[in-house]
DNA sequence: AACAATATAGTGGTTAACCACTATTGTCCT
DNA sequence: AGGACAATAGTGGTTAACCACTATATTGTT
């Protein structure tokens, strides 16, 4: 059985160590690398690789964004996130969208090897190390509940849009590296509008800045 | 010539990357490797190498801290510090105490070696991209100084139609209110613009809501 | 007097976001 | 089988922001 595997992370050295590491396993191919979500979720639709090794912070995309997303579209892929994040809060969120592997990125490169061929073979992997960095999630701060509530009324699809038009990334650069029409994100930017109860020019890039850091 | 370099962090996985790199350098013998501060403060007593890269954040010394000690003792070993603060704080302490090289970790592969050349010859070498981090990084908390500076380049007029931008007032809003012609704020908006190195649709709104809270 | 900076105002054009619709497909739940 | 929802895609139109120019009056400085 031979596990076609892809990584994604935004550090290139980082991404060196995990493609020396991958590349050196018995029974895997590494077949691309990413250096951003974006390019993470095109190379995982075009490669559908066995298994997709996520940096959990990237541009674009965080990596349980990507995981969430091709989830959703009933792929066969299998996610491993790596995380320095020591936050109980990520754990959580990543196992709930259906994450297979989760491992901070001081782990060893025996428990990335270890990792992947649990998951590899249909198991679920989670570093040994984290349950003693896991800590209180204290994060959303100023995130008003009334928001907080109009926002978890989205969907899927319209969360990742309104984290891209976060980024400062248009209409139609979303709509090209989702591969579809430029026509169904306006669709999706009108949704969120009426769902936010938002209206004017910019109003979703004034919203999408305002709550960044909280997406 | 011949440069002996150790290596220190204690993240296995960014170890191996920067193995990889470094020991795929012509002209540089990879002589050791460290997982924490005091390890790389021993490794390079016994080993005295041309050049230490060493992360930043380490168990039991910083790599700022073997740099500090090592120097100190009148060694004529050179350091290059990895780390991934984009907070200039850090910048200026390695640099204080004698570092010749300041990478970020999301440096390209290229960067990192373009790096220990530089340093090997006896130069200093700084990220190119670390002013645009330190940027980044301070966009929410501090006013950076480089962007302050072309703040301050505007004038009074410039200022005020920057900080109704930041409060969602449309271009024929501002010029109703300051019984201006609309062209002529199109114009102050333009100046602006140029003067703040800014380009692009919603630009200048992004810059005020970034900055709103400053101005 | 010459110059630079500032504020004013204009023309003409491009583009991205938004608005208001309609419409099809597929899934999930009852 | 029917209904709700989600995602897809389209047409046609409006508007705000931006871009690239030119131009004029005022003020302050050298």
């Amino acid at each position: 059985m031979l596990y076609k595997v892809i990584i994604a992370d935004d550090h290139p050295v980082f991404r060196t160590g995990i493609r020396e590491v991958v590349s050196n396993i018995a029974g895997v191919e590494l077949c691309g690398e990413a250096g951003d979500g974006l390019e993470a979720y095109q190379l995982i639709l075009s490669t559908l690789p066995d298994i997709a090794v996520l940096d959990l912070d990237m541009p674009k995309l965080t990596g349980i964004d990507v995981c969430e997303k091709v989830l959703n579209e009933k792929h066969n892929t299998r996610f491993i996130i790596l995380t320095m994040h020591k936050d109980r809060h990520f754990f959580d969120d990543a196992m709930h969208k259906g994450a297979m592997g989760y491992l901070l990125k001081d782990s060893a490169v025996d428990e990335l090897v270890s990792c992947i061929k649990e998951v590899g073979s249909g198991k679920k992997y989670v570093s040994p190390t984290i349950e003693n960095y896991l800590t209180e999630y204290t994060a959303s701060e100023h995130f008003p509940e009334s928001v907080k509530a109009l926002y978890n009324t989205l969907t899927p699809t319209e969360k990742i849009i309104v984290k891209l038009v976060s980024q400062s990334i248009t209409t139609q650069e979303i709509a090209d590296n989702l591969f579809v029409s430029k026509n169904t994100i306006e669709n999706h930017r009108a949704n969120i509008a009426r769902k936010l109860k938002i209206e004017g020019k910019n109003s979703l890039l004034k919203f999408a800045l305002l709550y960044k850091k909280l997406l």
